[in-house]
DNA sequence: CGACTGAGTTCGGATTCCGAACTAAGGTCC
DNA sequence: GGACCTTAGTTCGGAATCCGAACTCAGTCG
């Protein structure tokens, strides 16, 4: 990307993580995963790709090295808090998966293991107490930079929700 | 990748939108960019890039090529249903680099009309009528294909939830 | 007619990616 | 102590991808 230095939020996180490999080594970092060789194998990636992605992650705090054991002196790469702030970002990708490109097999949800129901990822106004699905929110995630505002056309079901900046 | 058919949502989500500019391409269409010269200026992309992937994106379905005038034929690009879903996606993407790569900078919020409060993503138990934040969560966003489920010790401030498959 | 617009395609050079092979430091086995 | 193993990388050259400039093509405007 010739810009380095996008106004777009979205834009930035993608010059640190918009790269396939880069997504997959977080995956199966919120997996558990943390060692070379287990990244390497899971991923059957090529060896200098996945030294060169783990060290951006590590350059911009999204992974840490931690050592975990001295007498072969071996690190390993563990998800820091600005990484693992990543996972809503990793689940909304996985349930859009699940719902458009998994050939009918059942979808992994994620169960609230203390009444067993089935969590929603979702909005949610902290005032109206309700959710919103993100269908009739898609139509304006944000302001961006859209000077005019022009409506849009497939927008007419929606509830009437409209980003702002702070 | 040399896999084509990975059992995995995450890895089938990004053959189709693992690619920067397809990302920033749907950035732009959730804005309301719609037109190939809009894209194209927009992005600063070269064009047999935008085509490329605007061709990818139509072909899987996330966008639809829709006739605006006749006279002098021209279609312009809009979010399909699947490719609206995408939005918790890029949400969670702009509020993450919002929250870690804004430099200080007031980050982007969805305001409800309604009523004028914040809306926020997280995950909601629809039962227990309350949502938990991405931090009590992000350790187990899915079962994944770890064979041991080994804990995370850096699990123990999280509130419960687990993941299971259906 | 001739210029202009919107939406692309073609082509070649530059960049980036990536796989195979190699390196390195330490440990284990006998 | 030597052979071999494990983990974690680096080097290097070919392959894939990117991208800018130029071209195409259909249709409209003046």
């Amino acid at each position: 990307m010739r810009d380095s230095a996008p106004d777009c939020s979205i834009a930035r996180a993608l010059e640190i993580i918009g790269d396939r490999w880069t997504i997959l080594i977080l995956r199966d970092a919120f997996r558990g995963i943390r060692r070379f060789d287990e990244f390497r194998r899971d991923l059957d990636i090529a060896r200098p790709v996945l030294a060169d992605r783990l060290r951006k992650l590590v350059d911009h705090g999204i992974l840490q090295k931690v050592r975990y054991q001295d007498h072969p002196p071996r690190d390993e790469y563990r998800l820091t808090p600005m990484g693992r702030e990543l996972s809503p970002a990793l689940v909304a990708l996985m349930r859009w998966g699940d719902t458009y490109l998994n050939d009918g097999a059942p979808p992994t949800v994620l169960i609230h293991d203390a009444c067993g129901a089935a969590l929603e990822q979702g909005f949610w106004c902290p005032q109206c107490r309700r959710t919103f699905s993100p269908r009739q929110i898609a139509s304006r995630p944000g302001p961006g930079t859209s000077p005019d505002g022009r409506s849009d056309p497939t927008d007419s079901a929606h509830g009437g929700q409209r980003a702002h900046t702070h």
